[in-house]
DNA sequence: GCTCTTGATGTAACCGGTTACATGAAGCAA
DNA sequence: TTGCTTCATGTAACCGGTTACATCAAGAGC
């Protein structure tokens, strides 16, 4: 027996459909008594109101789709946490889409999103802007998180990297360090690049020496970069990874080496996953608070949604999270984020 | 300027609805020449067809929710990739869910998706299946996924505990170990209560010396039970706690007591959290494939809502992963999961 | 030439809601 | 009583697709 349709409820109860939707959707301009009455027969019939049908006559969904390139690792699961509670506090359901790596396939899957979303929020950095820009519906309000730099000016969230890479530096430096060494992340990778960015602009700017090795986010190239540093004997005191994988990777291996952590060398990483807490030393890394980030982009996409002008982008400056990982600079840094304003 | 429908192409290609319908649905029934036509005045309008309208003609949403009673950690992210692969594999989307705890928010928000998604997958252990079933649109096809136990029999999806617990204990008995100790999760806890009855019954079976120590699944609740141990003299060769926290917490404290692991004392945890590969030594746990239990959940589902029939309790035993906080075997035993097949 | 079949195309109903507008009854003033 | 307003209720159009069925032209068979 399929579901009961506001029809039936009207039939049932002898009224018209009209009075049917007015009873259950809190209208004043109907008798009490007749919307008691109709409440509930669609009690006794079970009736549950068909969203798409509803969907279709509001031109509204109360969904915004989320488009991420990929769900591995914490980072994605706090995002996403951050994204469900905001978006739970405004009555929006969230409709998960991953765009893996093949451009194509997954740039047509957004035109899937029409007449399903009120709204997206799109984290792809994987894809040029030009592609992206191409296949976002001009009426599908979106808001640009972490994507590829672009020119045109769009509503857009995104992590301050360099800022973040700087903060770490500066950490280091405060902490006694002059010869960084920097694990990089791909080379293809915007976050990577602008870490490295920061990094290279601070150590100029503070008169460290630093050497770089070229690593891939996952925890063997930390391990690895600090078997390449054994095996040269090369000098340095302090270990700045691009994200926390490849310093955990890092920080094992000199532990195994009989490197003291931090009196030799300084480990520092980047995103503050869950495991940093956790190890020890503990790790000083630099982070967002991520799941801030993710609500942040559901409430400016649903201002958008309402209409809202918003067409400004907007960085979040990670903050540097100290732990034992790095000697302790007297003045404690972790207080005060720095906050870039919008640059440009 | 709003989005073309289908009518405006039809408009505009001088020809009837039911042609671009055709046309762009690859139906064989129309003039291949027809056909490109309507398909370049598509492409030049930027004609992109309206989801909520065609699932309503369809009734079929080409969508299935996903009820999560929580978002944080590695498990469900790993749950979600699972699901997420498989979803886009068949075609479907994903419409996220989140059940916080109030049953009745949460469980009414479960009408919001009739005419939303085709199916849901539900986990929800922290509701009782009364509560569950009465909001469940009976017309709704949907997976259980580790739910609180119930009666009915439904197409239901579930971690089995019991065989996870009983293969660790295997386990280190094959290392040598007589005399267990198990640090038991909350009693209250569904997961909790399956791993302390595996236990009991391979102890029971094999012969083995058992000790239960109540925990809490937090990492001090390990190292408190340790620490009773200890200031009982207890004689004991293995250590296996309901979770990875607690191993972890009681590798810490043997370790701080001069306890050689596993030499002395072998320790084993249960869930394969992320931590257990780094810690030295290496934990020896218990665990499932969960992005393949996602997955699972998916294809069965989608296998229900086309209609198959499906109305078992499917079991999925973890396998151990055995590391270095265990003596090993001279047989490997994690090469072979075992399978239990249907209980009752 | 006429009928029958075949296949492309159009018309309009339908999916299940919402809501502008029409209707009609009750209340009130003159 | 008549006319006007107010307000609850009903009717039917609409959202944007799909598709059963009607229609019609062309080709086949006689």
């Amino acid at each position: 027996m399929p579901n009961a349709t506001i029809r039936d409820v009207a039939r049932e109860a002898s009224v018209s459909v009209a009075s049917v939707s007015r009873a259950l959707n809190g209208a004043t301009n109907i008798r009490p008594e007749l919307r008691d009455h109709i409440r509930d027969v669609a009690n006794r019939l079970g009736y549950v109101p068909h969203a798409g049908a509803r969907n279709l006559s509001l031109a509204r969904s109360s969904t915004i789709g989320v488009v991420v390139p990929d769900l591995h690792g914490e980072f994605f699961s706090e995002l996403l946490r951050g994204m469900d509670r905001q978006a739970s506090e405004l009555g929006l359901h969230l409709l998960l889409m991953v765009m893996h790596g093949e451009a194509d396939r997954g740039v047509t899957a957004l035109h899937a999103m029409r007449g399903r979303v009120d709204g997206l929020v799109v984290m792809a950095p994987q894809i040029t802007s030009d592609e992206l820009f191409a296949h976002l519906p001009r009426s599908m309000p979106s808001i640009l998180v972490n994507c590829a730099p672009h020119a045109v000016v769009r509503p857009e969230l995104r992590v301050d990297n360099v800022a973040g890479a700087v903060a770490i530096v500066e950490h280091l430096a405060a902490g006694g360090c002059r010869r960084i060494v920097h694990i990089a992340g791909p080379e293809a990778n915007i976050d990577a690049q602008e870490r490295l960015r920061g990094t290279q602009e601070a150590c100029a700017r503070l008169g460290l020496a630093l050497r770089v090795l070229q690593g891939d986010f996952n925890e063997d190239s930390g391990t690895t970069a600090v078997a390449t540093l054994q095996t040269e004997g090369a000098a340095y005191d302090a270990i700045f990874a691009a994200n926390d994988n490849m310093a955990v990777g890092a920080l094992m291996a000199l532990k195994r080496a009989g490197i003291a952590v931090p009196e030799q060398v300084a480990v520092a990483g980047f995103d503050n996953i869950p495991l940093t807490r956790l190890i020890s030393p503990a790790l000083t890394t630099a982070s967002i608070d991520i799941a801030e980030f993710g609500a942040r982009a559901v409430v400016r996409l649903a201002g958008l949604i309402d209409g809202a002008a918003d067409d400004h982008l907007e960085w979040r400056a990670p903050i540097v999270i100290a732990r034992e990982s790095t000697r302790q600079p007297s003045n404690n840094t972790t207080e005060n984020p720095i906050r870039r304003g919008d640059r440009e």
